[in-house]
DNA sequence: CAAATAGTGTCTTTAAGACACTATAGT
DNA sequence: ACTATAGTGTCTTAAAGACACTATTTG
């Protein structure tokens, strides 16, 4: 192949900064609470949408962020108190008019902890049931609907929901984790099977519930494998 | 909840320009030629790395692009002279040391494309099996790998290579693209009764080869719905 | 009619779902 | 002994795979 007699309209220098996007990283960090789903929100403390609640998030800081990864764990660490969630990449969102200071570019992560986490109260920190998070400022909602829709989809084939159970868990407990997200009942002898052919989970040796009216669980813990930190390829179904 | 004593380490106004990121579009474009899967390569014509061959890609244009998705489209129109090609984000690549011009940020998509197609000789552009595509400079390689993991893995339980395939096609020709993304022979019969359960490709009424010296094949297309810029939702396997 | 590929019928194997049954704690 | 939930056995149903068989063209 020859040298192009006509150059393609290809990218001279870097563009100005002036022109550069903003960017940010946005996170649905999402928790299993009082039986429904629910997704961490902060309030915003200044212009545009002071006040409002919205998904966590916060500007890139090339500085001291490696990478994008990097920024979304300093931002829930910040606004969330969180030390180390599972956490992953959902998708780029961007465009001209999402955001008014002007072309601006959020790449979103989505999180999970277990329930009853977060609760350092001098934070602007609050759960809101997903339902309940429709009207959020910038294109939010989307990308919180794209990330329940992402979470939901992998809950039918994947072992995703352990990392919304505490340290240690009952397979009853996982199994109404897993029926709290889809909303809808499962099956137990089903349910038992697929979790345990994931091989993601292992026995606690001896280590039961007591105290309940009847028979107790035996209690299970995720495989130390399982990364907090997933690529996106991670959970796929196997050839 | 009350005004958080100690503000976190929450953002400022927005970081000066300098320290923005620079926000690339890079694109792994796929086809099936000679029987393997290749994709389209376009040589680079100033440093870093001028002269060698990379993904195409660009700057983002926040004056002329509505948004990322945009810039992809406008960047696989210029350099490999495609006008509508199947189109998917796969996801951002971003760190301090992915680019030697400091902290770089590529919102990475892959496209696929019927085989013959960007024979445009006036362009700086050819295909490379993938095989052969494992040294590409800046994160490419990675890019490229990630992408065709991706492909293969939606192959599995999708209709994602009908966008592999001209207008028309038969269903053996459907058949032998898929065996040449996945590396593996399929049984007929269950690929056609998968095809037909994804509801994605039509018979064209009266419409079949000749010329081949054994029984005629029916003639089929792509269903019009089967949109050529996809959300990352819509091929997933039906809840 | 021989060769070659298109397309179908149908049996086998495997996975998923339904659901009843046994097990073991607390009261 | 009763209740409540944990955990298992097993039959039924649906999906996937194997593979032989029929169909239709060209030369």
């Amino acid at each position: 192949m020859t040298r192009s007699p006509v150059l393609p309209s290809a990218p001279l220098p870097p563009p100005g900064d002036a022109e550069r996007p903003i960017v940010t990283v946005d996170i649905v960090l999402l928790t299993i609470l009082d039986g429904r789903l629910q997704a961490g929100l902060t309030q915003r403390e200044r212009e545009p949408a002071a006040g409002a609640w919205t998904l966590p998030g916060g500007w890139v800081h090339t500085d001291e962020d490696q990478d994008a990864d990097d920024a979304a764990v300093r931002i829930l660490r910040d606004k969330a108190g969180l030390e180390s969630p599972y956490l992953e990449q959902l998708r780029t969102f961007s465009g001209k008019h999402r955001d008014s200071r002007g072309w601006s570019l959020s790449i979103a992560y989505y999180a999970m902890v277990p329930g009853h986490i977060c609760e350092r109260d001098n934070l602007r920190f609050r759960w809101a049931p997903i339902d309940a998070a429709r009207s959020l400022p910038f294109d939010h909602a989307e990308i919180l609907r794209t990330a329940v829709e992402r979470v939901r989809s992998k809950t039918l084939y994947s072992s995703l929901p352990v990392h919304l159970m505490p340290e240690t868990f009952t397979l009853s407990q996982l199994q109404l984790t897993y029926e709290h997200l889809l909303e809808m009942a499962l099956d137990k002898r089903s349910f038992r099977r697929r979790i345990e052919e994931l091989n993601v989970i292992e026995e606690i040796d001896g280590a039961f519930t007591t105290g309940a009216g009847h028979r107790p669980a035996q209690l299970y813990r995720r495989r130390p494998h399982a990364a907090r930190l997933a690529t996106s390829s991670s959970n796929l179904p196997v050839a």
